[in-house]
DNA sequence: CCAAGAAGAGCACGACCGTGCGGAAAGCAC
DNA sequence: GTGCTTTCCGCACGGTCGTGCTCTTCTTGG
């Protein structure tokens, strides 16, 4: 890795993170470069626009979450575990400081046209496609009802983790984390093979 | 009504209009002064900061908020049609161009301190334990389990509501809507009495 | 109808934005 | 170690941001 991949790599982690905080318009170039100890025109000759930055940005988050959640996921055996899994490490990679990047991005561009836009609705697609695809290879494995809707059980997940995501970072209500697990357990109720208890 | 409140209102309606798509910080005191054909002077004189117009932004939106959602849904029966006319209103409030400001809002200014942020922590808190309460009356008319947990109830309806807002205002997902009424009547179902079926 | 006061326009300010250019300095291949 | 290439800085640009001043125009109470 030549010294330029280097800097833009390192300027890149410190994207993600102010990204976190303060949206993909909230990362602005001057303090970018101020935080990287570079100069702005410095920075900025590493990518060629504002937009080209935040395109890299949400690669990297993109990269990041792949590491993160859906790899070591996907390590785990089939069917519940797997769900398990990839529910408990969200809601990690979701209490990361600043929360995660998808979600602050998606509010901000979901009525700005662009590249930005596109690249961040085939992300949050693919991620949330993940969720519809771990469920449904629990449904081969018999863990799961085979008349149970994988999209509906990803659109009620994601729901679950978004809502705690606002009770966590906005309200600040320490509660959050054990109703969102209670709420996930209710949800693997519904759709399990022979509804005990 | 003097002719200073008059046309405050009116570029505070178009505020909210900006804010639902593009933020409070989106929202620019230039642009906000061309769509109300005023001098940016002008407009600027009725708030005097920037920080004033966003509170009083989120005010006016509160308003509008207790119109649409909340007042119409207290006329409703006590219990579970209340719940569900609460529900129903929300979506509704939620699918205006644009979508619910403060989702926008929170995503924005969860990591920002400040005036603004109180204010909005003080909203949001009161819209959802709006939830919470009208879910308790539904205990006491007997239409719900009194082991039920009305906070966990309005962190599980919030969700549903926020995922549905994600699938409908980023992926452009037809079947959001209907999938978010699912879940809402699934939640309903667990909660109910005398769970039969 | 007239005067006091409010509402709004015009203009300017310092700061920061994204972006580009030319030169210095560093990295790297041979 | 020399020479080319990449990396980075200094500096400047046009534009927009939030904000404040002064001055004109309108609204409104008596």
């Amino acid at each position: 890795m030549g010294k330029g991949e280097e800097t833009r790599a390192a300027v890149l982690d410190r994207a993600v993170d102010v990204a976190r905080r303060l949206g993909l318009n909230g990362l602005t170039i001057g303090s970018l470069a101020e935080q990287a100890e570079l100069s702005k025109s410095g920075l900025f000759g590493h990518f060629r626009s504002k937009e080209a930055l935040q395109l890299q940005v949400l690669a990297h988050a993109r990269t990041g979450f792949e590491v993160a959640v859906a790899r070591p996921a996907l390590r785990t055996p089939r069917g519940e575990p797997r769900l398990r899994k990839l529910f408990d490490l969200w809601m990690d990679w979701d209490a990361l400081p600043g929360g995660c990047p998808f979600v602050a991005a998606s509010t901000e561009f979901d009525d700005r046209p662009g590249a930005v836009r596109e690249r961040l609705v085939r992300d949050q697609r693919d991620m949330i496609d993940m969720i519809a695809t771990v469920f449904r290879t629990g449904v081969a494995e018999g863990h799961f009802r085979d008349d149970a809707d994988a999209d509906q059980f990803a659109q009620d997940m994601y729901g679950v983790i978004l809502s705690r995501h606002h009770y966590l970072r906005l309200l600040d209500d320490e509660r959050a984390d054990q109703r969102a697990r209670h709420a996930f357990e209710a949800l693997l109720h519904a759709v399990r093979r022979i509804p005990s208890d």
